[in-house]
DNA sequence: CGCCCTATTGAATATAATCAACCGCCGTGG
DNA sequence: CCACGGCGGTTGATTATATTCAATAGGGCG
């Protein structure tokens, strides 16, 4: 199995199918995406660890004509430069857990828009979405399923960018352990008990605000008893109070003219 | 040809596939998408005409397995209810003109998440997502086709929101601006000059900010000589000096920890 | 002509950014 | 073993950006 480390810092090469793991779909957590009908030797896909770290792909990458599905671990995507080139630091755009896809926004793409970074050591399963692939059936997703995934994120984006029109930084705190939460729950872990697998910077950055906000608003939610916190163990989470948040009051935003504007 | 009035409250009827226009596809804008082997008569999609403040769809309505091109008009797209249920505004999560599609983040759904309301008089086009329109060669759109609208519209939803996360409003209304000149570039219209089909408060709404910032920054960007703006029609817009501004200088959120970092 | 809705302008306020200092952890190395 | 340095995280004081509330102006349509 291919392995990636943070040192190396050119792209890893593309994987050859002929060295996919005969026996990887068997313990696909994506199993029921899948097809199922291929024989079992013929729909695995190629295995890669990616340690802490260390970049599953990054933004400028050819783009290697395959998703990832995650097995292990967690990981952060990086838009390199947000608008302009002269922008410095790297933003980050989401997070991704088992059993969630990356590269989903590459399909069709000559190269990665966005980076793809390791919070823990962590494994990935390949599965490719070539022509070929689909037509002689040694692909464990099917052309519905793929579809399904992406009319998915498509809505996850959706969600994420309505998040940060029209809430105050609290909220979106709030939405953020929400939906860490939810998505522990649907995979059979505890909703009010997990841990955070990204820094304070990386959250911050992702909800839009700075870090010292986002210290100061865990120092408010640990007061207002909504969660504990110690470093990056949450516990004894209110989904409750963070739902009356969320939803609560005010938006931050204008209202739009409804249905009889313009 | 079927016509969706402002009047109308009711979800429109499902469209029967035998109601196809059989010119439709010959003069169709997406025919570089298309495949284009199939028999005329047999591509082509229904076409509807949905009149000013008409929804072509709403939130909650039950999905017809197809995604629309839209012909000629524009639209604005609404969430409902963005968080919890209390919410009491539709917020505008995008604008949509030709020849772009509607309904993709639909695939799959049952119910649609959003609504799509014309800004004027417009007409689209149905395309049919389902499997056997797919099977029969019965269908403009070609999977792979698909495919890249999909991964398309993911990445678009994350320029959104990588703009909504760490620009200033007079960035993102540039960053607006600047989308629809090089869409209409793109198209084979002026860079410099169009007119802009939403409101005011559509704007703000889909920047997240107040109607009242929109106004002030306007008058700003007039002062700035950035463009004119009469009502709704843009002239003289300085796509150089929008593209500083949004590129420029500082985002407003903070670095996240690099790729050293965790 | 006058009404209604959209858009604009103004003043006061609030939320979060900025700048700066400090803490605590951890790995390094003297 | 402990001192050091770096980094992630926290706290505080000040400032800036955009909101809120309020009032006014303008245009389209009956």
């Amino acid at each position: 199995m291919e392995t990636i480390s943070p040192q190396a810092s050119v792209p890893h090469p593309p994987i050859r199918p002929s060295e996919a793991n005969a026996n990887a779909c068997a313990r696909c957590i994506h199993l029921s995406l899948c097809q199922g009908t291929a024989a079992p030797g013929q729909t695995a896909g190629q295995r890669i660890r990616v340690e802490r770290h260390a970049s599953l792909y990054r933004a400028g990458d050819t783009v290697g004509k395959r998703i990832y599905s995650i097995r292990s671990g967690s990981f952060k995507l990086l838009r390199a430069a947000p608008h302009g080139a002269t922008q410095t630091t790297p933003q980050v755009i989401g997070f991704a857990l088992p059993p969630e896809f990356l590269a989903l926004n590459a399909l069709g793409e000559a190269q990665h828009a966005c980076s793809a970074v390791a919070l823990e050591d962590s494994e990935v399963c390949c599965i490719s979405w070539d022509r070929q692939a689909f037509k002689g059936r040694r692909q464990a997703l099917t052309r519905p399923g793929l579809h399904l995934l992406l009319a998915r994120e498509i809505r996850r984006e959706q969600h994420i960018a309505a998040m940060l029109r029209n809430t105050h930084a609290d909220q979106r705190l709030a939405d953020m352990l929400l939906a860490l939460s939810a998505h522990h729950a649907a995979n059979g872990y505890s909703a009010t008990r997990f841990r955070l697998p990204m820094s304070r910077c990386d959250i911050a950055s992702y909800l839009g605000v700075t870090a010292e906000c986002v210290s100061r608003l865990i120092v408010q939610f640990k007061r207002r008893e909504l969660f504990q916190l110690r470093l990056r163990d949450v516990s004894q989470l209110d989904v409750e109070a963070l739902r009356r948040m969320v939803a609560g009051q005010a938006p931050a935003a204008a209202a739009p003219a409804a249905e009889t504007g313009n």
